[in-house]
DNA sequence: CCGCTATTGATACAAAGTATTGACAAGCGG
DNA sequence: CCGCTTGTCAATACTTTGTATCAATAGCGG
């Protein structure tokens, strides 16, 4: 199965799996981040949905990163984004200058972990890597701007 | 060099190198930091420092953090601990039963940089790793209490 | 010891959420 | 079809982790 971009319907699917009810406010939330292809902040999204409350988009925000379908990167500064998830453990590509997010995956990251999880004492439950660069175009063009 | 934990003089000196001046608030703050020897956040040093600022106290931290006499973790949920940095070039382990942040090295870490490097596009400008453990401790003494 | 200016504490504000609350609405049990 | 239970909603208050502002103070350089 090669892994592609979630669609509105594969989002409000994951939130069905997880027992919840399809509310209005969820599908439009659903469709809202289908329409956008890049990253986004919390707060980005509730401002585009005019008729649907602060809290709910926190709500299902955190519901699709538990279901799987989103991902919640940390830019350098610590703040958070969010972006819809390709694949299952991947790790992320965050540019520094025009904030875009890519998945990525590198035999070397496992390979990486399982060098590790020998020389750790106790038992690995988790990790979090991200790597920041200046990607292609942002390098190209001559830094940010 | 074998690099040892920074003492209370170390992070004043650490400020004074950045051309800070050395005041009261910050000697307090360097001390306190230094009486304990686990991880914290700002709120509880802030707690333990009366007579000094709220406001002072994140100044203090950033000064040091920047200074690179402190590290900067992120949780699991995400919320930073701050720790002394024994050695540049590191990364985090973090227990999280117990809350406990080690650092550690290991020549795989670098290597998995060096292999990605040549697959990624662009300029690469930093990374983010910590990994998440149940400590030994932790996991002997079957789990969190 | 004096004066310049970095630094301070207080306070307000900001960003990113979480908790609470009262209203509503959907499914179910009869 | 009625009413109840329960999930979900919008609004709002609150929390955490900071940053910005500003008048007052206190280091340090001479």
């Amino acid at each position: 199965m090669i892994p592609a971009t979630p669609t509105e319907d594969d989002l409000i699917a994951a939130m069905e799996d997880r027992g919840c009810r399809i509310t209005q406010p969820r599908r439009d939330i659903a469709a809202t981040i289908t329409r956008r292809r890049d990253a986004f902040s919390a707060e980005e999204l509730a401002a585009e949905l005019d008729g649907v409350g602060r809290a709910t988009v926190y709500r299902s925000l955190r519901l699709l990163v538990d279901a799987g379908a989103l991902c919640k990167t940390t830019m350098p500064d610590g703040s958070p984004r969010y972006s819809l998830d390709n694949a299952r453990h991947h790790h992320h590509l965050v540019c520094v200058d025009c904030r875009r997010i890519d998945e990525f995956r590198h035999p070397s990251v496992e390979r990486m972990l399982r060098a590790m999880s020998a020389d750790i004492e106790g038992e690995l439950v988790g990790h979090r890597l991200e790597i920041y660069r200046r990607c292609g175009a942002c390098s190209a063009g001559g830094g940010s701007r």
